[in-house]
DNA sequence: TTGTTATTGATAATATTTTTCAATAAGCCA
DNA sequence: TGGCTTATTGAAAAATATTATCAATAACAA
């Protein structure tokens, strides 16, 4: 079931600037954050309300639409979620982010937390950062860091 | 080697205000962010600046001496580290949290990301959320969901 | 088409973070 | 110990980010 299909199961209407967010999220391979979205989609000649941007990004999230991403540096992005995995990897330098299929080989790791800590374990948050192909391109030759 | 000779080591004086921050993050078992430390402070008669407080997280941050937390609301707050261990199991109910030891039997995973994406893998972000001992109590006595 | 009502956009209010700069105090050295 | 140098602080203001309000608009069911 794509995105809109389930909007409007979920009793939400499908609005144009609904679709510009998600669009653009979807064609953007790196995490967006609010402001970013208002003013790429602006740049672009589509005129939203920045209000509407964070009504809608509110909406998508709470619907487990799109995913947090969380950067190094502590800023928070949005991404589309292709159903049922959630775990990114973000490259360091152009910040492009790729999905990858979330290990179900958790179970070990989450018995140990349980016994080191006593917490029983409900959800989890993984993520990684790295480089891109392209951006380890550009280490080799000198380009950047 | 404890954080105030670290920080001594690397340069950086040991203020006061610097004193009371880290020690309050040592006593709060849970993440605090910049406007929680400052109220918290000015409740036990600590009078810092704000200002302050936010210079002082960017420093200790940088220096690797506390962690960034990420709620899964999207908060962010700050833990002090213990050296080596930046993996973190959350309360959801009443936000305490503790360190687990990190595993180190990551490489299989990193290794299956590498081939899926391409991507090069440098660092990650592994974060659970679940319920303490105390919480887990609250619970079974319905006092709590 | 038309009517109902969820959704939007504009404006204002609030909250958070950063900048600036004079006053203060940490730590070195005599 | 006491003075000197300079990193650090605090206050105020500026900049940035987020939330609330409400009349105007547009999605969609009938």
């Amino acid at each position: 079931m794509d995105w809109q299909t389930f909007l409007s199961k979920a009793g939400y209407r499908l609005s144009e600037p609904r679709k510009r967010i998600m669009k653009l999220m979807e064609m953007a391979d790196k995490p967006l954050n609010p402001l970013a979205i208002h003013r790429l989609l602006r740049e672009q000649g589509v005129h939203l309300g920045l209000v509407s941007v964070y009504r809608t990004l509110e909406l998508f999230f709470s619907l487990g639409l799109i995913s947090q991403v969380f950067q190094p540096d502590g800023l928070v992005g949005y991404l589309p979620v292709s159903f049922g995995h959630h775990h990114f990897i973000v490259c360091q330098n152009c910040h492009k982010a790729v999905e990858f299929l979330g290990s179900e080989d958790m179970q070990e790791l989450i018995q140990r937390i349980h016994s080191e800590t006593h917490y029983q374990v409900r959800d989890h948050l993984l993520q990684f950062y790295g480089l891109c192909p392209e951006c380890q391109a550009l280490l080799e030759n000198g380009d950047i860091n």
